[in-house]
DNA sequence: CTGAATAGTTCAGCCAGCTAAAATGTATCT
DNA sequence: AGATACATTTTAGCTGGCTGAACTATTCAG
């Protein structure tokens, strides 16, 4: 099931990947003792690379009085770490880090052992496609999701 | 860049669309007023089916009373509905339901069409690779879902 | 050097959503 | 019928994490 080639196919494949995505982070936010918040931010600061308190308080929609609550936290689970900005010394730089809890990298670990078990079951060039249609999902989710935050608030442009 | 085909490129074309695919639901989330757990809870009654409120607190790992509040508050925003079980009157079913703002069914609608956009871009062949791409990544992140809560908690399988 | 602006932290107060336990309504067993 | 078990709801109380505002440290403009 959910291999037809029918109009909608695209979304039902992308749905079922797409819980299987969210539980599994949940897990790991909750491996990680990581509230939606913590892990949300983590991702923006992995993806995005260090910034400052400031900028990842605007990415993330939060107070300033929440960063630092939030950094704490992070930094608590060795998941990220302060730095201070040898030029400008009121500011910091945020620095996300490798995940310290052992169980952590083990759960990373065996995904990874997993994932490279699926890719070995495609030829090069079937992983190129695969490679070409994630890409392009990607995008796409990126872009939805400008979307919907620019239909919300057209005007509060925070940053992005 | 990403679309090389050494060790770990698995893992690495599953974490690009992971942090989006996050992202999104995140969005969808917060456009139709749920709470992370609201949204998990959402989630697996959409894959599992409509059932029981205590099996759907075994699911989520809430305890009943945290349950009735999230029904009343999915039933609030249109997104499920209780249903009295005829055999057995104690017995509640809870339904998923589709969404109710158009805010949300816009949101669905657009992702949908990006998709299918997305969905031209490939021949039957290769839409035919990536399903079978999705089908096992998918199942793997299930495992590992599974992998995680039964290393912390062996003996407490409550359901699944 | 002084005054204003900026980066981040601290503090007090608030709210959502959770748990635990008691209450309610229904089914089952004897 | 009476006692017991079960499914869900209600209630009381707690906690985490948020906001808004005051505060500290640093920079910059004049």
């Amino acid at each position: 099931m959910s291999t037809d080639a029918g109009p909608g196919a695209g979304a039902r494949l992308g749905a079922e990947l797409s819980d299987a995505v969210v539980l599994f982070h949940d897990a790991i936010g909750s491996l990680m003792g990581l509230s939606a918040t913590d892990h949300k931010a983590l991702g923006i600061l992995r993806r995005e690379g260090p910034m400052s308190a400031t900028r990842l308080a605007a990415r993330t929609g939060l107070t300033p009085g929440a960063v630092t609550g939030l950094v704490d936290r992070l930094e608590a689970a060795g998941l990220a770490r302060r730095e201070r900005d040898g030029d400008d010394r009121r500011r910091l730089t945020i620095v996300a880090t490798d995940p310290a809890s052992p169980d952590v990298a083990a759960a990373f670990a065996r995904l990874q052992r997993a994932m490279a078990g699926v890719t070995a079951q495609f030829s090069a060039g079937e992983l190129a496609v695969v490679a070409r249609w994630v890409e392009a999902t990607t995008t796409v989710l990126r872009e939805q999701v400008h979307e919907i935050a620019h239909r919300r608030a057209p005007e509060a442009r925070t940053g992005a």
